[in-house]
DNA sequence: CTGAAAGCGCTTACAG
DNA sequence: CTGAAAGCGCTTACAG
């Protein structure tokens, strides 16, 4: 067992070991190797030439079978590692990828970087990750570009020009990127979930069931997302004769917006205070959803009876509440496949001249949040 | 507007440009610059020194001004950022920290990562992120010594051997190392919630409401965090006057561990079906407890009239579930911030004799699931 | 300010 | 198998 030792935030106390009579080699019988940080101590230490050892790391032929031995069970009890740098500065590739994230806490972003980061480890790409935000984009860039990644992904929505200028950046190093979900950036290689086509879906299978209003739920305001969604809502309305203005309310101004899930309570509560209800609620999010539902139930209003709700992103949450929430699914293993694909199509050849763009087909969720109008 | 494109996860077609007639000069007037890729090339571009190229890039002093603003523009227009790798040749820190994680689909550890990054990056560090499973841990330690990372952090739960063979190799690299969440790990400095002292703050709250008869859901098995949360439940019972083996009553083994919500649902189920009903249930983690909770109002229980229900992480879902529900909150914050702290006290200094183990007090966060016993 | 040189830790011909 | 050498892209004295 470890000892155990309570500190505050600071640096442990540093004993001073001095003389004690009783002690004792740790772990082992043999002295402990001092670090071994150059080919050459590990040549000397095993007691061959600086040349010999390189062979053998790099696999070459015309060794004897005795020597790496000899070589590859000094490298097992020294933990002897060669200085990626100098391997690095000699030709061989960083096989390294940056990855900047919008955000870290929003699970669809997280698990497109989990599984996006589970295919480039298969093809042993190991990965930079930062969070980036618009003032510290460039100086994350210049690091990546400083350590000579092979490849960059953007993963979230950003301020649009401010990548633009990175990806030119990434474009004068002749280093290929892709933009995962923010679609419309100019010239950006991108992948994104077809939104306006997740709204067409949403909203088709709604007026299947007889809803003709619809309120809208965090689904204003300017990011590019929100925009295609309520422009895949329009096209679909305007498809059954419908439009926008009549057909669709929002509420949003009412409201700050902090936890999505009380803003979606609350906007459920600004809703049943208007005059006319609508029948069914298309939220930004499942956050937004479950919020708003709640807000409908503890009012005493069926869902879906009264009122349908449906999400988007097809969370876990979805199958938590009850009744189970009808959302959009991103399809993010399709989404981070084609990714990889574009990156595996680029790296190490000279960038293509027009920006490669495709978009993902989502997949309508129907759950039991959703019903015929009432 | 960028041309869209669609393709299916293969390269795009190249096209070849033949003598458009109409070429004109992309994005400026300038002819496009070739990509600068040392020092020696930057500096004939400027037409300066090597080393004049390179005073400017580390702030020496003794340089006109004049020729300061040359270089900083050369570098803007062409976006050169030195060679990392020729860089840490030369002695300079690499500011790497590598991070093990356990898995990146669980929330919590990915808000420890979060906020771990965002303290290391305020001290200029980027971050190594990879998932690590027993078999790979071995090689993600091999290539981030390579890398030679400043510290290894480990978040989550590992296999402890494996852990703690990989620390020992650390260590024999005079590399610091710090585990986040996993206790226990022989000479491993430790950062980790006190899940006894948590089951104690959960269970004297429970007795003190009446409970005297416990489900305990998913907190069966071998994980050392399991057993320290029993071994807290135990404790706490006992300085009541009771044992685990009267008061307790597990059902894990009824049901496989599939999906996390339905596992607590099913575990209700159970519960509702045996000869006589626990009045309080403890789960292992949020999802567990909501499905649980599920279970029980779907049989028309009363939560928390006939059943109380906690549960552990304290995530947003315990604000979205009817009624809310009572959780244990790990303090994240607290966790990443001592963490950080003690990182800081060993990276580049003689790693300490002992391991340092931090324990952080979990916080009780009572709400609306849990009340009096009937 | 410039220029030539040494050296960081490697690999890779090259001659023994 | 060994050993000496060149060179990757940098920095840092050193002499001009």
């Amino acid at each position: 067992m470890s000892s155990i030792v309570r500190i505050d935030g600071t640096a442990p106390p540093r004993t001073i070991a001095h003389g004690s009579r009783l002690a004792v080699p740790r772990h082992s019988t043999t002295s402990l190797p001092r670090v071994i940080r150059s080919t050459a101590e590990f040549a000397r230490h095993v007691g061959l030439a600086r040349t010999t050892v390189s062979r053998v790391l790099n696999g070459q032929p015309g060794l004897k079978q005795k020597t790496i031995d000899r070589v590859r069970k000094a490298i097992d009890e020294t933990g002897f590692t060669p200085n990626a740098y100098a391997l690095h500065l000699k030709g061989k590739r960083t096989s390294l990828v940056g990855i900047c994230m919008e955000s870290l806490l929003t699970a669809p972003a997280v698990s497109k970087l989990a599984q996006l980061q589970r295919l480039l480890r298969a093809q042993s790409y190991a990965s930079l990750i930062e969070v980036i935000d618009a003032e510290g984009s460039r100086s994350v860039i210049r690091h990546f570009l400083s350590m000579r990644v092979e490849a960059v992904v953007f993963i979230g929505h950003f301020v649009e020009e401010e990548i633009a200028a990175r990806i030119a950046e990434l474009g004068r190093h002749a280093t290929p990127h892709l933009v995962i979900d923010h679609v419309g950036i100019p010239n950006a290689n991108t992948v994104a979930l077809d939104r306006r086509r997740a709204m067409t879906e949403v909203v088709s299978y709604l007026v299947s069931l007889g809803h003709r209003s619809f309120g809208l739920l965090g689904l204003s305001g300017p990011l590019r997302s929100a925009r295609d969604r309520v422009a895949g809502i329009a096209e679909t309305l305007a498809g059954h004769g419908m439009s926008l203005e009549h057909a669709t309310v929002s509420l949003d101004h009412l409201h700050p917006r902090g936890n999505d899930f009380e803003f979606g309570r609350s906007l459920a509560g600004s809703f049943l205070g208007a005059k006319r209800r609508q029948t069914a609620y298309l939220a930004l999010n499942d956050e937004i959803a479950v919020g708003a539902m709640h807000g409908f139930q503890e009012a005493g209003l069926a869902v879906p009876g009264e009122v349908s709700v449906s999400g988007f992103n097809n969370q876990d949450i979805c199958l938590m509440v009850n009744p189970r929430l009808t959302s959009v699914d991103q399809q993010i293993q399709r989404t981070v496949e084609a990714a990889a694909g574009i990156l595996a199509g680029q790296v190490g050849r000279p960038l293509p001249r027009r920006p490669v763009v495709q978009m993902i087909p989502p997949l309508l969720t129907v759950r039991e949040s959703t019903g015929p109008a009432p």
